[in-house]
RNA sequence: GGGCUAGUAGCUCAGUUGGUUAGAGCGCGCGCUUGAUAAGCGUGAGGUCGGAGGUUCAAAUCCUCCCUGGCCCA
């Protein structure tokens, strides 16, 4: 038939965009659409809005979140949501996350909320995933940061720390962290984050302490722990060693020299009979000196000295090496006037070359070596750099690689030691940290042998102690190594990164590099806050007393009275009657804090074996802790254990601006986790952080603040439609799947796809996938298609219909699913919606629980999977699409508003016609009516580019509107008791 | 300087082994609705895929160099 001929309204106007107009232009009649053919409450006519179905809920278009958050708080504390949680979960499969432990000073920041949150993010899907998944937080409570807090305090008393007794200052800096404690928890749990917050662990606590001492004494046994060498900087005036964030640098005034070093024995004939020159700023290192340094790429080459002025120590006729970069300005200094360059060649060929200590014949007898090192460069001095081994890291490492001895030649009061040829007992620095005699006097020496070529002074940046601002020197101590060979640690430990599942990837090769090239771990530190080496060494032998039963009595020991013991007491307490304490040195260095945090897991995994399990499911830390928590714990475990103490790792990025710029005060771009919560919430900040690629950095700003609370804002209003849509829903209106529309069962069988999705994703960690999916699923299937569709079902039909009944049920289906995925992620809200459950709800579905966060994920039943459903749901829609675009027309025109108002052809091919025939399009394309044929598209029809062979010639509908459905349809006037209504309406009301 | 890593619309992100006109959601503009209303629907405009070379019939994708960031080292 002509669809245009019942189209005695169609407007040809409508059709400009597609072209000429058509056959059909000037049918009919031609009613303009005003609006008195839509009455607005006509008080000629009942008042029908009270008979509409109207969304009714509690749970409020805005969150308040700020006000609601905590007192969901306080409900889960009230209810013991977590014991719950666990009882729940008693004999379930074990899922371990296990807490990385964030230091005990000062407020969260917002790297810290990241870490803490998408820990619970995970911790909450697996348990409703199925799991057992108990959380046990913890902190690191020893070490330096906490021991400066409390300096600074006495320093402000005008106190020193060294006249405080030690177990003193120790119950001082417990106290410290034990506050820290207690402020962080609080605001890791104003976050949202769910775990056992009263038995949480602490590296400081006694049981903790006295593991990590069987930890230390384990590796004593097996051999890997013994005592070696390490250059640190060194204070005169406090006599300690300073960890590098204690030093400061600040203009100082050194000595500087050019020496010689006399070539000795080369295979190079171009260095005969010359001498190396070397330039230092330290010249009392030079006692020290072992070897020489030059750069392989660098060139030098050998000058004759033909000329000097008058002054010089330089000698004519004497042959000097050095870099060619720096000859001029070596030469002009040392007062030479005149030279020649006699050969050019690369440091490389200095290979093998050996000097004459410049002190040769005066205790100093040894041959000082050439080797190459990458850190020589022509900067400034002559191209060589003179090596002391125990006076500088490089000097260190390069002998260390060369296997030259280590001298001793200063003691920790900055002096020489007696054992040092001509200058025993002088001082570098005084304990005043003035310059002592030492410099003076090694450049006699040297002036005297003939070795010294220039001297002078030079003003440049030098480390100083942060608290007595005196210069720093460097000297090597001796200190506690874990071997990374003996019981080939180092193999072990890489066995275990290829065991390890790493999260993303690229973590693994990042380890192992670390693992591979690391030198011996340096577990030792000569501090007061921590646990200490508890080991005796025999003073005859130098060796550790290895007894079992000294061991267990000081873990004993430790484990009633805390480390503190091993100050306190007497030591002859630990070693019992077998040993006499005489006989030994009480070790009281105590142990790298790495260490500790290393060894959590067997002071909380092993521990507590009832609610955790050994190894960890998964350890999730910041990226930076590939060199940290990660490292140390897989070296810890592997000495220990012979494998890592977790089976995956998952690592996250770090927090910067919305320019990708780290935070920083200065910038003044910090975003606070306390400010986002009091301002949006923290389910806002939740969001954020699952909405963002958290394997690489995230960014944080204003304006993405805000982006979230938009994402947010639509997902708390789908919750509510539902709500809404289910106001006094009763089990009773349930409706079999198999009996639905096949709307709703498309609804269902998305939520299949969903289901599988969010399963899939959760085993993946990536978050952000499965919200972009959900946030999506919401937005686009549902709000503005699935609800906009059966609004006019869900609001007036008549109550007991299939239909509504249906919907009812898909949307409380919808409701029970959304709610459980959401949980783990806007922990607030989806227990906000849950707590605002109409009663009857899920009723029978097993999840009439107190709390949301105490279900499980809703089982999907298989049947709800349907394919060709979908497929043929994607199809309807796409033709919905180039209808909704022809409205889109007709509503430019201002020839409709609503498109209740429309009754548009739809020109398709058989198939699609076919495919149309069983679907009640006009309410999918939400129109009063509609017509699919498949007859020729007229020509100027509204066609989409990209759907080809669908074509929509718009009309406006016949009839009357419909007071309470605002259908336009030819039947309302019709019914005799409801003149303004439809005869479904009519029925609805009746 | 070394190791790892990133740069795609205003924002957050997709983009399989190179293959039509680079996508999504949000935001923004415009329109509609006024029965999800400090909501909802529709629609439109936004991109030199960090830059420059190169390989190829074809490059966001592969190669080289450079720029700008991040983490860890030196």
């Amino acid at each position: 038939m002509d669809p245009c001929a019942r189209r005695a309204n169609y407007r040809p106007g409508s059709l400009r965009r597609a072209g000429s107009e058509t056959h059909c232009a000037t049918g009919g009649r031609n009613r303009p659409p005003d609006r008195d053919a839509f009455p607005q409450g006509s008080d000629m006519t009942r008042d029908y809005k009270s008979t509409v179905f109207l969304p009714r809920t509690d749970f409020p278009m805005r969150g308040g979140l700020p006000a609601k958050e905590p007192e969901l708080l306080k409900r889960w504390a009230e209810m013991d949501l977590f014991g719950k949680l666990r009882s729940g979960a008693k004999g379930r499969k074990k899922f371990v996350l296990h807490d990385g432990p964030p230091y005990a000073n000062g407020n969260i920041h917002i790297g810290h909320a990241v870490n803490k949150i998408l820990k619970d993010v995970i911790v909450r899907f697996r348990q409703m995933q199925g799991f057992d998944a108990d959380y046990v937080p913890g902190w690191d409570c020893h070490g330096l940061p906490i021991e400066w807090k409390i300096e600074e305090k006495y320093r402000k008393a005008g106190k020193n720390k060294d006249d405080v007794p030690l177990i003193q200052f120790r119950a001082e800096c417990r106290q410290f962290a034990e506050e820290w404690v207690g402020i962080q928890a609080a605001e890791f749990r104003r976050l949202g984050v769910e775990g056992d917050w009263k038995h949480p662990y602490a590296t400081m606590t006694f049981p903790a302490e006295a593991q990590i001492v069987r930890e230390i004494h384990k590796f004593a046994v097996n051999g890997g722990l013994y005592k070696g060498f390490k250059p640190v900087m060194w204070s005169v005036v406090e006599k300690t060693a300073l960890a590098d964030a204690e030093v400061e640098y600040h203009d100082h005034t050194s000595t500087t020299v050019f020496a010689r070093f006399p070539v000795w024995g080369s295979s190079a004939p171009e260095v005969d009979e010359a001498s190396i020159v070397i330039w230092t700023t330290t010249p009392w290192t030079l006692p020290g000196n072992r070897a020489i340094a030059y750069g392989d790429e660098i060139e030098y080459a050998t000058f004759k000295v033909t000329a000097v002025a008058e002054g010089s120590k330089a000698v004519v006729g004497e042959r000097l090496v050095l870099a060619t970069a720096l000859a001029e300005s070596v030469l002009k200094e040392t007062g030479i006037t005149e030279w020649k360059q006699l050969h050019r060649f690369p440091g490389s060929r200095l290979a093998g070359t050996y000097c004459r200590h410049p002190l040769n014949g005066k205790g100093y007898d040894f041959k000082v070596p050439l080797l190459a090192g990458d850190f020589v460069t022509t900067d400034a001095g002559s191209g060589f750099v003179h090596i002391a081994p125990g006076h500088g890291e490089d000097d260190f490492r390069l002998g260390q690689a060369n296997g030259i001895e280590v001298p001793q030649t200063v003691g920790e009061d900055g002096r020489y030691y007696d054992h040092v040829p001509l200058f025993a007992g002088l001082a570098v620095y005084t304990d005043q940290g003035k310059s002592g005699p030492a410099n003076k006097a090694v450049l006699t020496a040297f002036e005297e042998a003939g070795s010294l070529l220039a001297s002078s002074r030079i003003k440049h940046s030098y480390p100083h102690s942060w608290r007595s601002k005196a210069p720093l020197i460097f000297r090597t101590t001796p200190q506690w190594f874990i071997s990374m060979e003996t019981n080939d640690l180092r193999k072990v430990a890489l066995q275990a990164i290829s065991d390890t599942r790493w999260v993303p990837s690229q973590g693994e090769n990042r380890i192992r590099s670390m693992i591979e090239s690391r030198p011996d771990w340096c577990i030792s530190r000569q501090r007061a806050w921590g646990v200490p080496i508890a080991l005796f060494v025999r003073k005859s032998t130098g060796q550790i007393l290895r007894d079992e039963a000294v061991f267990a009595r000081i873990a004993d020991i430790f484990q009633q009275e805390g480390a503190d013991a091993w100050f306190a007491r007497d030591p002859q307490d630990f070693l019992g009657n077998s040993y006499s304490a005489d006989e030994f040195e009480q070790v009281r260095d105590i142990v790298d804090v790495w260490f500790e945090s290393g060894s959590s897991h067997a002071f909380v995994l092993e521990q507590r074996l009832e609610e955790l399990a050994w190894p960890a499911d998964l350890y999730l830390e910041g990226s930076d802790q590939h060199r940290g928590w990660f490292h140390s714990s897989l070296l810890e475990s592997c000495g220990t254990r012979g494998r890592a103490p977790y089976n995956a790792v998952l690592t996250h990025g770090f927090v910067l601006d919305e320019q990708g710029r780290k935070m920083s005060k200065s910038l003044g771009n910090v975003v606070a986790p306390q400010e986002v919560c009091d301002q949006y919430g923290a389910d806002i900040l939740r969001l954020w952080i699952i909405n963002s690629d958290y394997s690489e950095d995230l960014r944080i700003g204003k304006e993405i603040i805000k982006t979230q609370a938009d994402l947010y804002r639509r997902l708390r209003n789908t919750l509510r439609y539902l709500l809404g849509a289910l106001a006094d829903y009763t089990p009773a209106e349930r409706i079999d799947a198999a009996e639905m529309p096949e709307l709703e069962r498309w609804v269902l069988h998305r939520l299949s796809e969903l289901d599988a999705l969010v399963r899939e994703k959760v085993e993946a960690y990536d978050f952000h996938a499965l919200f972009v999916a959900l946030h999506n699923f919401c937005a686009v299937e549902l709000s503005a298609f699935y609800f906009d569709v059966r609004k006019d079902s869900l609001y007036c039909d008549p109550v007991d219909s299939v239909r509504r009944r249906s919907v009812r049920t898909v949307m409380e289906h919808l409701f029970s699913n959304l709610t459980a995925w959401l949980a783990p992620i806007l922990c607030f809200t989806a227990e906000e919606a849950w707590l605002a459950r109409p009663e009857g709800l899920t009723e029978g579905s097993g999840w009439t629980d107190e709390s949301v966060h105490l279900r499980g994920f809703p089982e999907v039943p298989a049947e709800w999977r349907n394919d060709a459903l979908a497929a043929k749901w994607e199809a309807v829609r796409t033709v919905r699409r180039v209808v909704t675009g022809a409205l889109e027309l007709e509503r430019a025109n201002k020839t409709i508003g609503s498109s209740l108002q429309a009754d548009p052809t739809v020109f398709v091919d058989a198939a699609t016609k076919a495919l149309l025939a069983d679907v009640d399009f006009q309410d999918v394309c939400i129109t009063s009516a509609i017509e699919v044929t498949d007859a020729p598209a007229p020509e100027g029809a509204f066609t989409l580019p990209d759907v080809p062979g669908i074509a929509v010639a718009p009309a406006l509908a016949d009839g009357e509107k419909c007071e309470r459905c605002w259908k336009v349809l030819e039947e309302v006037g019709t019914v005799h008791d409801h003149p303004t209504l439809c005869i479904r309406c009519s029925d609805a009301v009746a």
